[in-house]
DNA sequence: GACAATCACGAAATCGATTTCGGTTGACTC
DNA sequence: GAGTCAACCGAAATCGATTTCGTGATTGTC
């Protein structure tokens, strides 16, 4: 029996509760809720005496009796997919980062949770929500067509997505003017004297993919410059994808000299690539990203990139999601924010070529 | 009044209690709650009944009125804060994903907290273990003396470090065994030829810090090369004193032909400097990272790393703090894991110089 | 066929904070 | 001095699942 030592580790400490407090004060239980969540109906001078007993006796209310009966969490719900990259992807994890940091500042906490199996995905918001565990979630990559979507709104379930979808009418949303933002990003290209631009896009099921085309093609169209499908190649958000793009690119459509990427990630992997195969950016190939994550700045080069503020997104939606669990409607959230040009050193003029 | 619309939104789409499957089926409460926890006293047929039913009726147990009565939240806690870079830095942020995921499959959920206000850290330890909603922590970033791991023992809250403290024989923790990783990481380089190894170094308050410095200068005493305290910088694992660390090389030890980082992204930012001062990497020098994150994979030239698996230590994590929860003795939980060197082309050959 | 085990299940207490619904007390009115 | 009205505070019910403690029904035993 030598484990004396190591025992006090397994001493719980018996959280105060209430009824501690309220003894020790010869009050009631009562009396001790409504003077700390500071009721009208409680003198100054009890309210005082309360605070006081309570901080001398380390009082911290327990959440897991408030919830029961008030019903509420004060948690809100996150879910990562392996199949969205989670936390691997750079804005991802910026924007989780920003979205703690922002619900903090409203008393929220973050229920942060990776599903393993995309298949039992719908079930966790289900348990997470039925379970009473959180007040709401907050989506990211919404597709086009979500299913997580319709199925919290048939519930009820508050929620605010990062990203439109075909359903953007009827529930909360912030999104990023990525048409605008793309189209703004070929007119500068097109403005360094580029004629050729590419684009390496995301996964086609994402609503934010087809905006980001669109405003490729918008972009292209007011720099009058031709479309030409396939110059648009298809991606996922991955810098492997990037890589394999530019390949692609350089094998088929060499006379390209710039390249917008639907991510930063995608564009720091065609950099990558362009490198190995002896091109150098930007002298020979312009290559821009869509995000500005931190990352971007260290690359070499360093990226010139479509910038939005990953914690104001975190900022906004907590209010959001805050203004949601209180019972407003949905459709009064809706908030597209814009991105705008760092121009670093992945970009330049056209070489006289 | 024309928000008749938006009001489904508002139903609360009753969430079905265990009285009422009790109801459903004419038998008690303790029935339908015994039954579902598979007790050994409840019939097989009346489980089967009570299964079914509650499968029809959609019940999902209320979590919150469970934590009440089990004194358990199934939650584990992790703080971030700005002053450790929090989920920008992609090593933390990836290693956050894989603990949560590791953490699904142990039937815990994740809550992640943001502190804003460093002061105001240990009170949110204090706060969310008070109140309840976590059963236990894990902590990263250790530092040599860290104020949380003393905070936690005292109260005898369940927790896990990653990465060891000056209390290190007391609390449970997983760390990667840097210090033969930058040895291992010194050797190669010098039997690469290079004989002026340099080292950006990490934020000295961290423990691992001293023990890869540690390894730094074993790794050198092994090759038989001198250690020059010059070529050693101080640095906080960001990219930006990579960059500065390498301006300051390139002025003060313009011989150095190698540079080992105390991370990736200082690695990284080391590198983009370089190219900045048109030093080519590797040909005129080679810089090692150190925790085998992603994107250095993509990253131009592709860093060679110190890799260890954050999914791994996520998971056994994840086991640990299971453990501690169910009561297990911290000092029997410590694991040291190696980490590998990836080679990739940021390191090469001395040139003749 | 009486008596002791076993088996299956239910009534009521429990967890800790909040809310509902009153009950005192003292000040004020007329 | 009876009556009114606030201002303050407390007993008990409540949230929903789990646990404790028993009870009635079976089965088994001699």
């Amino acid at each position: 029996m030598r484990s004396r030592s190591t025992e006090t580790h397994k001493v719980p400490v018996k959280r105060a509760t209430l009824a501690e407090v309220a003894e020790a004060l010869g009050v009631g239980k009562p009396t001790v809720s409504r003077a700390l969540n500071n009721y009208p109906d409680i003198s100054e001078e009890t309210k005082r005496r309360v605070r006081e007993m309570a901080n001398k006796l380390g009082y911290v209310g327990s959440s897991r009796a408030r919830q029961l009966q008030k019903g509420a969490a004060d948690t809100i719900g996150l879910l990562v997919t392996a199949a969205s990259e989670g936390l691997q992807s750079a804005y991802q994890s910026e924007f989780t980062g920003a979205l703690a940091a922002a619900l903090d500042g409203h008393g929220l906490d973050l229920l942060l949770h990776a599903v393993q199996d995309p298949a039992a995905e719908i079930e966790t918001y289900n348990r997470l929500w039925q379970q009473g565990k959180v007040d709401g979630f907050v989506l990211m990559r919404t597709r086009i067509s979500d299913e997580r979507i319709g199925f919290l709104m048939e519930r009820g379930v508050p929620f605010v997505t990062q990203g439109r979808s075909d359903l953007a009418d009827r529930h909360a949303w912030i999104d990023i003017d990525s048409e605008e933002a793309f189209a703004q990003a070929i007119e500068f290209l097109a403005g360094q004297g580029h004629r050729r631009i590419a684009m390496i896009s995301g996964d086609p099921d994402i609503y934010s993919t087809v905006l980001r085309e669109d405003g490729y093609r918008a972009g292209l169209e007011s720099a009058g410059l031709p479309f030409d499908p396939k110059l648009i190649l298809p991606g996922d958000f991955s810098a492997a994808c990037g890589r394999l793009g530019l390949k692609q690119l350089v094998d088929s459509a060499s006379d390209v000299t710039a390249i917008v990427c639907a991510n930063d990630a995608t564009a720091m992997g065609a950099i990558s690539q362009a490198h190995e195969l002896g091109l150098s950016v930007p002298e020979q190939l312009s290559v821009m990203g869509y995000d500005g994550v931190r990352m971007a700045e260290m690359f070499s080069p360093p990226l010139t990139t479509l910038s939005h503020s990953a914690a104001e997104s975190g900022e906004r939606i907590a209010s959001m999601i805050v203004g949601l669990v209180g019972g407003d409607v949905p459709a009064n959230h809706q908030i597209l924010l814009p991105a705008q040009i760092i121009e670093r050193r992945s970009t330049g003029p056209t070489a006289k070529e």
